[in-house]
DNA sequence: CTGAAAGCGCTTACAG
DNA sequence: CTGAAAGCGCTTACAG
């Protein structure tokens, strides 16, 4: 096998070269102040004359420390959960960690698979975005491991590290927005029953309009896929209903741009015939025809987050434990055409 | 440290349980036929009791081999990328294999640093797509290390495994397409002069040109950065000039998606004011608003013919060492609305 | 300031 | 079919 052929020189041949133990070899290393300069430079040097090669894994194996975080990541065709993944890779990389990625796809099977691989990898902490049905008890079964756990964006209880968003608020903003540009039809698109982030949403969006005493017709609430293929069936069922909503708020971007490329295979343009909200400004939002209204909660800031609260776990002693972080940013919303048709913006000049 | 706490129970602490030696207990774990059937059940038995998880790293020190496979990517912010990565990583995991990821966001520094981490990790084997600039030398001295390379979508000469896409083909089939389409003054956007993959793009635009002997103006070859916002600002060069271009080729969707949107903020629609042509296929293309005309090459296919060949290299022996494979994939178009107007359909429905 | 010794959790010849 | 022994490449008390 051509991965047997690999065996470069170990600490043990620096130290015949320099003429050390390999106690002293390891230390240098380490970069540790109890060894002489002089005897630190000469051990480099021979380190560096052999192409020495540090073997993270015996060290790890020996100090029983581990210098990897896994992540698990539920679904990469969505940009939002890319960002978050960069951001993520970038922090731990900063701090000297290396990121073992998995991604799920949504898929239960797989993410037991995977956590399995990790646990066997001897991760020192996970990020996990947890695919959809995932069951309460798995935070709790992954802390019983002995490793840190950081959940992200999907929220499972108080119990557990957890970086999210104030969904509730975000939607209540964007419906609030549609209220202010004049809509009372509002309806919501992509509707998950069961699902605890679509609960949440829908729930702001609720409650928005309920406190204009707005009627909400059950049938505007959609239940379709989070996908740009869910957002076009929500516009051909909103197209199908009279008296029709002027406004839809989507359950995220994905949605969102498969409702603006419905409505421009219609003939018509949102913002004028519909009026669109998405949710993650994902970075193409600022890039459709027309350019998307959406909530922007930050994934690099989030990401960042989530890897700070990890590393706290990883440098914190049993003594000074401190109790789980609930951190869920608060929304803004970023106002472009989808969600102004051009008599508002109008209106909205004149203000 | 919370990661100094761990330490579940070894094979020793199997062996004791189930009465056997460690020697026997790890025969079982690997699924020996050595070992006696009602012995082995017993192992497995006593290591289900105690909760037992193997120790990778531990093996791999040991076996001297390794079950981590590197990948190096270079821009997840383009969808493309993350296609390729997904189909690579659940190809690798199949095959009994953890990815570690890095993302180099085109940075040479930062590709550099990655590269260093991952051998320290000891990965069996490396997918790389370098960064931008990277020097011809890497790929020797990274097959110097004893590590396997498959170098994906950037190739970098003969002598390593690489994955591609036969670009200039790509090419000459786009440009023909505007050609076809009745199209004299075309233009390409995302040049970049130096990078092999742009100088084999234009390659295949300006060989289309020339075999049409159509004339190609310096500057309808614009050199604008690979993203949404090199995009915008072809359409601004293009409608500069005159007589101006009726039609663009570009680099990838991402810049194609920036053209698109630049013509709708200018009040123009592509396809009638400006036929457009991406490449990638990228699963935005087909939303995008018109739906974008792109060349695809399938990322989930290329992804998984780097993998396997990659596997390939771990399985032989130096004996049996098989040339390096330059596979590059013959890209199709797919034919959308972007680029072909009102006119030019009629006409081609009447063909 | 440096070295000798033990050991992390496994695998792999080698005996029997 | 199973066990005893050596060892992968490191780190970490412990001596001196």
């Amino acid at each position: 096998m051509h991965s047997n052929m690999k065996s470069g020189p170990t600490i043990q041949d620096i130290a015949a070269a320099a003429g050390v133990s390999k106690s002293t070899v390891s230390l240098v290393l380490q970069e540790s102040p109890l060894i002489k300069a002089e005897t630190a430079e000469k051990v480099r040097e021979a380190a560096r004359a052999l192409g020495y090669v540090y073997n993270r894994g015996a060290a790890n194996l020996r100090g029983k420390r581990s210098t990897t975080i896994g992540m698990v990541i539920n679904d990469l065709t969505n940009p939002f959960f890319v960002e978050l993944l960069v951001a993520i890779e970038r922090v731990l990389a900063q701090a000297g960690y290396t990121t073992l990625m998995a991604h799920t796809a949504e898929s239960l099977e797989t993410q037991t698979r995977v956590l399995r691989s990790m646990r066997e990898q001897n991760v020192a902490g996970l990020i996990m975005s947890p695919a959809l049905g995932t069951t309460d008890e798995l935070p709790a079964e992954i802390q019983s491991w002995g490793i840190p756990l950081v959940l992200v964006m999907r929220p499972m209880g108080p119990d557990v590290d957890t970086i999210g968003v104030d969904n509730s608020y975000g939607f209540a903003l964007a419906t609030e927005h549609l209220v202010g540009q004049g809509h009372t039809r509002i309806a919501f698109a992509g509707n998950r029953k069961g699902y605890a982030v679509a609960n949440q949403r829908r729930q702001g969006y609720l409650s928005t309009m309920a406190k204009h005493s707005l009627p909400v017709n059950d049938d505007w609430i959609i239940d379709v896929p989070l996908t740009p293929e869910g957002g076009r069936d929500a516009v051909r069922a909103i197209f199908d209903m009279k008296p029709r909503p002027t406004a839809v708020v989507c359950y995220n971007d994905q949605v969102a741009i498969g409702v603006l490329h419905e409505l421009d295979r219609m003939g018509k343009r949102a913002g004028k015939a519909l009026a669109v909200v998405g949710c993650d400004n994902i970075i193409a939002a600022e890039h459709t025809n027309p350019p998307l209204t959406t909530l922007f909660a930050g994934a690099d800031k989030l990401g960042t987050i989530a890897s700070e609260t990890l590393l706290a776990r990883l440098s914190e002693t049993s003594e000074d434990e401190k109790p789980p972080v609930q951190y869920f940013a608060v929304p803004e919303l970023v106002v472009r055409e989808s969600s102004v048709g051009a008599k508002a913006s109008h209106v909205n000049a004149a203000a």
